[in-house]
DNA sequence: ATTGTAAAGGTCAAAGAAAGTCAAATTAAT
DNA sequence: ATTAATTTGACTTTCTTTGACCTTTACAAT
């Protein structure tokens, strides 16, 4: 059975369609039939910063909840400032990996993401000595395969 | 004879002609008059992914227990022999990209997964001449990156 | 200007609802 | 008679729901 939780959850993210919305948390509650807390706990597991939403409310007469999907603009500054500050033009596979977690952590890509890429990265894709590109891309592309395969 | 087990197999497997389930271990433990347990037990030794199912769970309220069969048959086996027949040990990008959508009409990748995997071994990724892996590393890793930020 | 009050929303912790783990006890197979 | 598979239950972890209490804000009365 669906949880109340995840109800709210698809409910707001309908009225998100337009990339904002404003709602009371109280009204919310009442329709739901739930503790206005709920409301808070449903924004605050599932509209995070890390799953690309903005939170904004005020409280007393007339406060509200005002969430806002999350601009691009912000995701891409963040990932942008990853690659100027920490990946620059050389970096090893421990601190790739990290940079990773780091992706991971935020949500920005899930777990079968993070094996694509670390493998695609890996030392074992690219130990090819030769510069010959299709053969590393082969290299990459097998290795990106056989973690396919490997799975779990 | 038959033990409990494998009635409780028998039975989600009839659910699963549609390749999907959704259970509540707790309901079925009790429909079985078993410990809930024990449903662990049956989801453990007989869905495993070896055996081509797919299982995935949450916890507390409104928890469940998916169950999906894996759609390919043998999925190893298809890609190893994407692996030895069409990419061997050299590939271009065009061919490579070939594969992916092969694999992408499998449902084997997400459209995410592809396009991370494209990037990954993308021309781009890969025009440096120089050998030396963290340079070449960090080219991906950055595409892999930028690739994330442009997404949707 | 100051103060009081009602109307929001916020916090936090306890209780509840699932599912997970693990190992002991039992049962079936060889 | 051993070994392997199953069954059970106590205990753990994770996620959700609820409610009591707190803080902020707008507005009206002084």
């Amino acid at each position: 059975m669906k949880s109340i939780s995840d109800v709210i959850e698809e409910f707001i993210l309908q009225q998100l369609v337009d990339g904002e919305i404003n709602l009371s948390r109280n009204e919310l509650a009442n329709f739901f039939n739930c503790a206005p807390s709920q409301i808070n706990y449903v924004i605050t597991t599932r509209f995070t910063p890390s799953r690309g939403f903005d939170v904004e409310s005020r409280r007393g007469g007339g406060g509200y909840i005002k969430i806002s999907k999350l601009s691009f603009n912000d995701k891409a500054n963040y990932i942008t400032s990853l690659i100027n500050n920490y990946v620059k033009d050389e970096i090893d596979y421990n601190n790739a990996c990290l940079i990773l977690d780091n992706l991971l952590a935020n949500d920005f890509i899930t777990d079968r993401e993070y094996e694509l890429m670390a493998v695609a990265i890996s030392n074992k894709s690219l130990s090819n000595p030769i510069k010959m590109e299709s053969k590393i891309r082969a290299k990459i592309l097998t290795n990106l395969l056989i973690n396919l395969v490997r799975e779990n």
